[in-house]
DNA sequence: ACAACGCATTGACGGTTGTCAATGGGTATG
DNA sequence: CATACCCATTGACAACCGTCAATGCGTTGT
């Protein structure tokens, strides 16, 4: 992260667009992975599926936030969609886990939050 | 990130709800940064704020996205409110920064992107 | 077979968001 | 002063989002 010492001299009519690093592809990439981390019940699903050392059941989630089941299951899809988790059922449990094939951006932007 | 390996056992009728490790507090905070960067704009506004050895004009911005100027003006004010970055005024122009006293969560994630 | 449980989907609703056009205010140049 | 430039604010509108009630489907236990 750079310092950003003095202000540029400048000239009136004149622009000086910076060029943009990233990727477009990546840019929309890593908006969706915001995007689906970027509400209160969600991160904190999120962070604790990272620090789980088990998959956990959709309904523990339920139990914990103050919110309808479907509400869960709505958030559950976002981070699915994100390709944040994965899910597993067994029985008439759906479990689910951090997605074990995480691109390496998306972990990264992971183990900033907490 | 620790390895989720095993489903766990259980039982009908019985949740395990998991402990919520973050503040609420921190949580709140952490989604508002969060938000101000799902925009596939704001996050290449903030990313080049962050590599930029120098502040940067808004006329820049203008000239480099494909949007009116009130609405880089928008997108630069709810980065403002985030606490993402400072405005500092030179005669016409207004150059932005990233906040010089950035908290270390926010750090954290900015470094985590692009 | 029947009832109970866990979960996803659908439909609906208010609230938020991204965008632009229009406007206004501040600052430099002629 | 008058004009041009840079920027913020306001108002408006479509699109999206978070939430719940209702429903449906598969699984388990009786």
């Amino acid at each position: 992260m750079a310092k950003a010492a003095t202000l540029p001299e400048r000239e009136r009519g004149v622009c000086c667009p910076p060029t943009l690093k990233v990727r477009p592809e990546r840019v929309e990439g890593t908006t969706e992975i915001l995007k689906a981390l970027a509400d209160p019940t969600r991160l904190q699903m999120a962070i604790a599926l990272r620090d789980a050392d088990q998959p956990v059941c959709v309904c523990d989630f339920t139990a914990t936030f103050d919110l309808s089941q479907p509400t869960v299951s709505h958030h559950m899809a976002r981070l699915r969609e994100a390709g944040l988790v994965e899910v597993t059922k067994k029985g008439i449990w759906s479990f689910y886990r951090l997605s074990p094939e995480l691109p390496a951006g998306a972990r990264r932007i992971l183990e900033a939050l907490g």
